[in-house]
DNA sequence: TATTGTTATACTCTATAACTATA
DNA sequence: TATAGTTATAGAGTATAACAATA
């Protein structure tokens, strides 16, 4: 067998294998905010508030990459429950602010953990070490995936955007690999 | 901030680049693939009937991992393309063999190569030894996701044992799998 | 009675375009 | 005219349950 066709099926084996744990992954993790009666969009939209304060539901929109058609649906839900609440913007009338209201926050506050208690769950089979380095390898793919705004996603207010596993080492409490990943190494 | 706050921040960390990671990998390839008319389930059956031979509706259903139900749907678009044909086993008149047909190969042949060179294109990111390490890191996720049948990789189909950090220096080559094109497409 | 595959239904997501109201 | 949001529609994907033919 050819060095090339090798590489080719390493790939593919890479690629098939990040699939299906992404896709368990958030089937498990969904499940698990499911009995809050929270979809993922929806969620989502809640912790942007959250974390972001009042937006337009475009911005909304371009957050969490879905058009908007679908956020007007995703807030219809929201706003049916009580759990967001639209405003006019008063000087430019086109837009709408979407509010978290106090049910909202309570909602998130008791499905955030829940959430969260899911994604620890499955990361648990990770040490720290391999967490962050399970993280950057995947930023590292979204350097070609998504050029745009590859320096953080949704992102909890005080963004540690920088190259991690360098700040305080002691935190995890499992082996801290010192050999962290330092390659780092010149694209292509 | 403390310890398990932080311990868990980096999990949900780890967890949202993964998922941003593999849609947009996803999204990528299936639009490699979309000129070619095949949805991700299609191809997954047509790859699967190569690698396998004519196998049971219901087979096929459990190795993509979708319902009998839907795979009646996605056998019948096969079929009214004539890339697959249904025979009712001789013996035991309530199974349907599924083979795949000239036509069907020979759309899997033109398919599979702009398949893999997106997958390739995407992976190029990495270096070998990089790939290595994320199909080992979500393989080990899996083990948590999916303890049934998280075994079938490329070349640690024993070893998980072991931490890694240690192995893939070397290129072994050879492992010439008959089942080439394992690729189990994912569920979006 | 159990199993294979089909049909029917319903609900979610996604994708688009046409529409409104504002600017 | 351009933009923010809404509505409508159509297509996939998913999840069930009821059903027919066969064992």
């Amino acid at each position: 067998m050819s060095k090339g066709e090798k590489k080719r099926r390493r790939a593919l084996d890479a690629y098939s294998t990040l699939q299906r744990a992404a896709s368990m992954a958030s089937a498990q993790v969904e499940q698990a905010v499911h009995p809050f009666g929270l979809s993922a969009s929806q969620f989502g939209v809640l912790e942007t508030l959250q974390s972001r304060g009042p937006v337009h539901q475009q911005e909304l929109a371009e957050a969490l990459g879905r058009s908007k058609a679908q956020m007007t649906a995703i807030i219809d839900a929201l706003e049916a429950r009580g759990w967001v609440r639209r405003e006019r913007h008063a000087t430019d009338r086109r837009f709408i602010s979407v509010y978290l209201t106090d049910d909202g926050r309570a909602v998130l506050v008791s499905t955030a953990p829940a959430r969260s208690d899911a994604i620890v769950a499955i990361m648990a089979e990770l040490s720290g070490d391999q967490r962050a380095r399970l993280a950057r390898l995947c930023r590292r793919l979204l350097r070609v995936l998504d050029p745009e705004q590859s320096i953080e996603p949704i992102d909890e207010s005080h963004a540690e955007a920088h190259d991690d596993a360098a700040d305080d080492a002691h935190d995890d409490d499992e082996l801290d690999d010192p050999a962290v990943e330092t390659t780092l190494p010149s694209p292509t």
